[in-house]
DNA sequence: GACTCCATGTAAGCGGTTACATGATTTT
DNA sequence: AAAATCATGTAACCGCTTACATGGAGTC
């Protein structure tokens, strides 16, 4: 149950109304969190019944300004620190792809190619939004949403990777191509991810 | 609902009870498509209803042996080849990420690495599995199984890459390293990752 | 006889989606 | 005056989790 701690991480930068949030969802936490106006005020009501956050402030047309309260923060640094994250299991992707033999090697292979512009799409508008944000200010999202920003890239170009090493072709018999094997206890002086040189505008 | 496709899908392997099947979830679909006792039964009971399954035999103990009817079939091809894989969107990892900031800098530190060792020990495990597996066998799910196998190992491989590049370091300036980027219209002699050598164990 | 494994079922509750519903304020 | 935007709320439904419940069959 995350998306009380996503409304409480969201409310650690500033208060907002729940317009407010519904907006925020809808672009910085879209392709990570991703909630329903249905959703975002019954639990912003739930929130205030709790006591983790409060009204701060009304507005015109009913507007509600909620604010984090002390309590709203413990619970969410508490989030943070002491509850284990929990990794991603359920993914449509590979559900298909084991059972990929149901059907003709030729959708198969549509299937994979599907896939292929999926991730490139996906890419893209990631490299999008990377050159529509101003990086230099500060701000709570663009902070550490960089670096999440820098996994959605990271992910789709391990996709793409990943279906080009697949056996598309029907009939093949040799071995499968593999991820190349990582060092899983690398020293302090384990290789770095070389640094590319600061925004450059290709297009 | 991809539950009722995971369902017919293990049954185009083989027709199995809801007893098998959930052995079968546990097994071979757990990182993919997990699935409870519960919900197992009453999708099974749903799907016969629907005329998608059959009880094909019934056994000791109550034991009903489901197989796949002819729509059955269709509907999980129809699934295959009609419907659009749905990616993967709510991360409660990379939610965390973006509220790195509401903690203390060593406790980020500690974050990032709590999750390096899920990477380094989830991709360890899947190359146990990989090594515990016949691949030479002949089977419904070995035949693609092997490609979602993949597809973790290089996940993983990708988190470990993601971590060493991220900001680790208190007060960094400099930019952040990048991912590389990747051609996404790549002309016919695109590079191929490179094969590895069949099978060496070392450990 | 006790224990384990096989085998199926139900019920409560939660988080999420879709749809419906209402009205005030601002903009054109 | 009409339309777009701001702003909140509710209700039905679905998929999933947790827990409870029952009993037959094989094994020590």
């Amino acid at each position: 149950m995350s998306l009380r701690h996503a409304l409480l991480g969201l409310l650690a930068g500033r208060s907002a109304s729940g317009y407010d949030l519904l907006k925020l969802f809808d672009t910085s936490l879209a392709n990570v969190w991703p909630a329903t106006q249905s959703q975002i005020y019954s639990e912003l009501n739930k929130l205030a019944d709790a006591g983790l956050i409060t009204v701060a402030a009304e507005g015109p047309r009913g507007r509600k300004q909620y604010a984090l309260t002390d309590e709203g923060l413990a619970e969410l640094r508490h989030w943070m620190t002491e509850t284990e994250p929990q990794r991603n299991t359920r993914s449509d992707v590979l559900l298909r792809v084991f059972f990929l033999a149901v059907i003709t090697p030729e959708q198969a292979r549509a299937y994979l190619a599907r896939l292929t512009s999926m991730y490139a799409s996906q890419h893209e508008a990631l490299r999008e939004i990377e050159q529509a944000i101003d990086w230099e200010e500060e701000g709570n999202l663009t902070a550490y949403g960089r670096i999440a920003l820098e996994y959605g890239l990271r992910f789709n170009a391990m996709g793409l990777e990943w279906l080009v090493a697949v056996p598309y072709s029907q009939g093949r018999t040799t071995p499968y191509s593999s991820a190349p094997r990582i060092s899983l206890h690398p020293g302090p002086e384990s290789p770095r991810v070389q640094a590319y040189p600061p925004r450059t505008n290709r297009a």
